[in-house]
DNA sequence: CTGCCTGCAAACTCTTTGCACGAAT
DNA sequence: ATTCGTGCAAAGAGTTTGCAGGCAG
């Protein structure tokens, strides 16, 4: 999906939700698909910023939510203290596992479509309907072990 | 495993790591192998200072990172803002998913084998050695759906 | 004895919220 | 005009840390 159709399915959900299609959220909106990739609150604080420097940060979390539930944006939790997020330009993105390096804390997607079938297990087990699931694998860098460098730190 | 087995199994963690017994880490584990069922930090300050009302917050917070390093207490992170833990009386549990009820807020285990087989998808297609795997259900509560209560919740 | 461990309380990080002003419809 | 949205700053939750004194080894 392009830039300005993202952003006017954006706008479309605003109004569909019966909210107005400000500046600051337009802006916040612009600022999280411009990013190639995850990034935090704090950081799309700054990014929005640059493009209307009006925006706040209480402005930017109560945005973040809102952005969530449009399914434009896609939460991604590695229990690290602070929430990270990225445009979610494909589908829907449920089947989807994070692989976080502990050497470079970078953050890599990878498919695991047998989560979907995990789902109707857990149904079955346990009586109930998943919402989402997510799996995340915590890992090491294979390179940094044999080189001692990691190339994708600095 | 047993309660005193394990209490064994920490301290000699503890010597092994070059750290002291103390009264108050030794509480610390008693409270959480004492638990039946997922707790959180505060949570087990109370359990606790039951058996010894020396233990502070500090020290619980200082205690769980050692406890969960001798994998006898497992984290589990919902992405809900505090940490829960829980004994680990079998085994490695590293291939098991957290299921967690967002009617009742319960959380449950399940097993999930294919996360071993999946790490080695990761470390091929990455260059990256998985060094834990999550994964984590958000789901609803289908009793609840078709009673209108929940079985769990009072 | 020696130095790790402790409790206390303050600090810290991330996020949420109350309020009066401002702007979208 | 109305009403929702905003910025600011303070509050809040959960966790971490500096320090002086205490206890394990």
């Amino acid at each position: 999906m392009s830039i300005p159709a993202a952003r006017e399915s954006f706008r479309k959900f605003l109004v569909q939700k019966g909210l107005r299609a400000t500046n600051q959220r337009l802006a916040i909106f612009d600022a999280a698909f411009a990013q190639p990739e995850h990034f935090t609150a704090e950081q799309l604080l700054d990014y929005a910023r640059a493009i209307d420097d009006s925006v706040s940060r209480a402005t930017v979390y109560r945005t973040l939510p809102i952005m969530t539930e449009s399914a434009l944006l896609r939460e991604v939790d590695i229990g690290s203290g602070e929430k990270f997020y990225r445009p979610n330009r494909e589908g829907s993105g449920s089947h989807v596992a994070q692989v976080v390096c502990v050497d470079c804390d970078r953050i890599f997607e990878i498919s695991a479509p047998f989560m979907e079938w995990y789902g109707s297990t857990v149904s079955s087990k346990l009586n109930l309907t998943p919402i989402s699931q997510r799996l995340q694998v915590s890992a090491h860098c294979n390179v940094l072990r044999q080189t001692g460098t990691c190339p994708r730190r600095g």
